[in-house]
DNA sequence: TAAAATTAATTGTCAAAACAACAATTACAT
DNA sequence: ATGTAATTGTTGTTTTGACAATTAATTTTA
């Protein structure tokens, strides 16, 4: 008997990360942030790389292109988010926080710190190190 | 600084699940299974759980009633599963797979076996056993 | 240099997730 | 027993995800 055999941790991933996504979305709704979860990952991911194109932010967050596209629509649409042309490669938008974004990413950050630290109450620092490793393991094992 | 305020394990857990879904989905794509990724998660939830009502599927899965009324729907139409009204509550329906569904699910279990121990390989054990406390210490805090 | 291949972004379609509103049935409370 | 509340499931709308096809621009290579 593996372990690999055992009651599949897929399923377990799966419903914790939709319970996390759950109360996060109840915090920025609490909060009047008007944004979802995925709006916020984006937002997160251009303010800490200003001008970052979306192909790059697709990557990173493990979205594809139509769906960075409409998200960042509706970043734009609500004034939080800005396309200016690439200088140097004409096909690319380097995507930007408008004024309105960064205070919202202002006002989110603490909210989602503070979900993330009750999520993770009653674990410690040894713990955070090897679920991480796992992960990253996992990550690795199943990208190559 | 505290272990909650490294950069967000949010992020790990959300990219590596799509990784696995997205692996998994491959998986079923080149045997020719013709059904998603959240197909096959109430497949198997069925399966293990003949005459399951649609309520306590979602319950189970992290799924809302619609999202499972659809599903099931979909399943149906395949000829994957059918609805038998319930004897003792007019309201609900016993969910069950057909004989094809049965088929499809002993072709997509190995399949789903496969996919695990591929991401699971360079672990171990205690591994396991850390990692589930982990993901489920996370699911009591964030519900409770 | 010209043609071919690659890349970045968009649009269309269907599946799935979250929310609200609703219908039908059952359970509860007085 | 009647009216209220709660439960189960459906339908409609918006957002997100996966895939295919398309456009425009850039890079490769012949």
């Amino acid at each position: 008997m593996n372990s690999s055999d055992q009651k599949a941790y897929f399923f377990k991933i799966d419903t914790t990360i939709k319970k996390i996504r759950y109360a996060l979305q109840k915090a920025l709704d609490e909060a009047n942030l008007d944004i979802t979860v995925d709006q916020w990952v984006l937002i997160d991911h251009i303010f800490r790389n200003p001008g970052i194109s979306q192909n790059d932010l697709g990557e990173m967050t493990v979205k594809d292109n139509p769906t960075v596209t409409r998200i960042i629509d509706l970043l734009v649409k609500k004034g939080l988010s800005e396309r200016k042309m690439s200088e140097s490669d004409r096909r690319r938008f380097d995507v930007f926080l408008t004024e309105t974004g960064k205070e919202v990413y202002h006002k989110a950050h603490p909210i989602v710190v503070h979900v993330r630290r009750k999520s993770w109450s009653g674990l410690n620092d040894e713990d955070y190190f090897i679920f991480t490793r796992i992960l990253d393991t996992i990550y690795k094992n199943i990208t190559t």
